[in-house]
DNA sequence: TTAATAAAATTTAATATTCAATAAATAACT
DNA sequence: AGTTATTTATTGAATATTAAATTTTATTAA
């Protein structure tokens, strides 16, 4: 496992700890994501019904900022969910620039009954890791998905 | 931060486990990728040819199998790294159906270049945990990134 | 040896993703 | 007011990604 790379002890750890937690991270997505198959929801299009569905109607731009991905990414997959019905565009009256993005009642209801087989592949992903382990995941995760130079005033 | 979602209390630390894993590995990933931009690399560009450098030359589908993509995805990759000369294919004479891939001069030469600043871009995103944070945290993402059942015989 | 099966790679269609350029609307400034 | 700058969203071009169908080659079975 790990790396070929030959270095010091301090860049192997480093490396092998880097690539041990992009694995995770990938591997638990496919596997969490089969769960979005029978409703014919990408990883993008569910991200986008959960944020919806549990924050309430958002902008695009606070969308793209909370999912990490660009605004031309967030046009497209809302178009996509849009065409299916499942989210709805709204204008803004006070500021037009911004459109406020629903979920629709189509949208609510197969989020609805998406969720659970979600939520219930990630608890079996997770419980691989004792609880004590799942929260020294978190902490360990939390630190690590800090900005580089966060802690700098 | 975290789910806003309500539920039991393992629900919730599994769901923030996952969220909090996968939202590392994405910040990590986009900050380090950052250091491929000069030399006009896409992060599944730099995977395959630091496979063929720390590995030596592969099939396409040892590639798929080792980057967790699809073969089609694998052809498409390799295609555009052959444009730019950086790989190449070699058909295997004892089996046709497989192509070797294999470093070019100048693909060897570019990845020899790109290299130490990836190292230091890990380097610096995994400094932020001590040396045993890192090593605990490979332990825990090493059993995560296990399928799931792996412990069935 | 022929027929069926399997395996590696490619292609196609659909969605995703980024970056850069543009358009539209608002805000800030003189 | 009028110009400039900023902000939100869209578009276009390039690459990525998957799933499913196809092609080519090799293996197995009858």
């Amino acid at each position: 496992m790990g790396t070929r790379y030959k270095g010091t002890e301090k860049e192997m750890t480093a490396l092998n700890a880097f690539i041990k937690l992009v694995r995770a991270a990938e591997s638990t997505i496919s596997r969490v994501n089969a769960s979005l198959v029978k409703s014919n929801l990408t990883e993008s299009q569910y991200a986008i019904l959960d944020a919806l569905y549990h924050i309430g109607p958002l902008f695009q731009k606070d969308l793209g900022n909370k999912l990490l991905k660009t605004g031309g990414n967030i046009t497209l997959v809302i178009d996509n969910l849009e065409k299916r019905k499942l989210v709805e565009r709204e204008r803004r009256e006070q500021d037009r620039r911004y459109f406020t993005i629903h979920l629709t009642k189509q949208g609510k209801s197969l989020f609805q009954k998406v969720f659970p087989g979600y939520l219930k592949a990630v608890i079996e992903e997770m419980q691989k890791l004792s609880k004590s382990d799942q929260v020294e995941l978190q902490r360990l995760c939390k630190v690590i998905g800090l900005p580089s130079g966060a802690s700098k005033k």
